[in-house]
DNA sequence: ACAAATATTTAGTTTTGTCTAAAAATTTAT
DNA sequence: ATAAATTTTTAGACAAAACTAAATATTTGT
């Protein structure tokens, strides 16, 4: 596949969310930044190739080959976010970029052996999930703190209180989105939650709890 | 720069050794697996970006800022070797075809931190210098062991005499090609030498040191 | 149901990087 | 010094991936 190709069935696969919908001309035009007519020829040569089912003026669908193409650009992209954060020490707003070049390097020996030196993650630091190398992943959901039991494990994604004072305590703690979060314990007196953040335990209130969204992955 | 401008701004570099001799088209076109046809054509468009100075004809010197271009591509690819050998832990020979790829991505920052996070080498995985971030660099050589003198240090590139009994030391002793090897101490009595292999210190005879080759970055 | 609005495709160009075949310049050999 | 061999360039084409403008389908609103 070309650059140009994979971008096309990466595309495809957001906007219809896996396989579920149809997708259309313009809307992958508007994603992608382009005409609408160059994606019409783009699907067609797509449809040749296998990679979609295109019906003219119906939208279009991926294949399943076109689906585990798709999944296996995904993987990519999120282990080199992860290798971006975890390794080189980027922000977790910093990396898209980067990984959107990375993503098209060519070598599935290099894609399994960074896979292996990153501790096979299953979460990118966006909080998405890391398909695995046949293409299966579980769906990951949002959800604030004190909605989740013990042993919930998940990455700090989001604030619902952005008040000076929250986000001051955030960085008072070392706490940054992009952080892998674990919920340890629950105090049932106070509601007060004991959790690991970047290998250290520390003890937040209720109050903080539900204000701190983390993204965790679907226990299926 | 696209992609391919930089492959052939890299071809330029080397056939040139630097920018000490003018590149005929025929050479390039061999280099590259191309036509020597397609070189004239892209030789005028690298002359109308002033990365080359080219006359009809008489072949083609890089500009200085072709050369810098060069050696910033050069330090890229060679970074990335550094990477998957030390870090990924790839065969020194099995790099090359995946830092081709890798040395077109665009992201000063990733270098940066690339450079910073393996330590700043000097050498690749095959004793080639690392140009530094603003293009200066120490010319390397090859070199027998027996021929350097205490304190040098460089990476084992190749073998004299690839006897059996040879190859089978080397592999008994955890020693490979790419490997980086230091001179702790020679002994006068027999020539035997000390030095460090992987982190170990170890003595071997005269003999294992006149098989031997290093690289190493020339002093000046 | 039909006209208007919107979405999509077709047709014809452009740019980048390549190619082949032929022409022109340079180098080599006698 | 000049013919032959070699190298290099020019001219014209092609494929990929984009674009514009025009044509055609589909959807929406009354």
């Amino acid at each position: 596949m070309t650059l140009s190709e994979e971008d096309y069935i990466k595309a495809i696969y957001h906007l219809g969310k896996g396989m579920e919908q149809a997708v259309s001309t313009n809307s992958i035009a508007e994603q992608m930044d382009t005409k609408p007519s160059s994606v019409t020829d783009m699907l067609k040569k797509l449809s040749e190739k296998d990679l979609v089912f295109y019906k003219k003026y119906k939208g279009v669908l991926l294949t399943e080959t076109g689906r585990l193409s798709a999944l296996s650009i995904i993987r990519k992209h999120r282990l080199w976010e992860v290798f971006l954060v975890d390794k080189l020490d980027f922000a977790w707003d910093e990396v898209h970029e980067v990984a959107e070049q990375l993503e098209h390097i060519k070598s599935e020996k290099l894609i399994d052996k960074l896979d292996a030196y990153l501790g096979n993650p299953k979460v990118d630091p966006h909080g998405d999930p890391i398909p695995s190398k046949d293409g299966e992943f579980k769906k990951s959901v949002k959800r604030l703190v004190t909605e989740l039991p013990i042993g919930s494990q998940g990455i700090c994604v989001g604030v619902n209180d952005s008040s000076v004072a929250f986000l001051k305590f955030l960085d008072k703690n070392n706490i940054s989105l992009g952080d892998t979060l674990e919920i340890l314990d629950k105090e049932d007196f106070d509601g007060s939650l004991s959790i690991r953040i970047k290998g250290k335990e520390m003890r937040i209130s209720e109050q903080i709890g539900s204000n701190l969204f983390l993204e965790v992955l679907e226990k299926d």
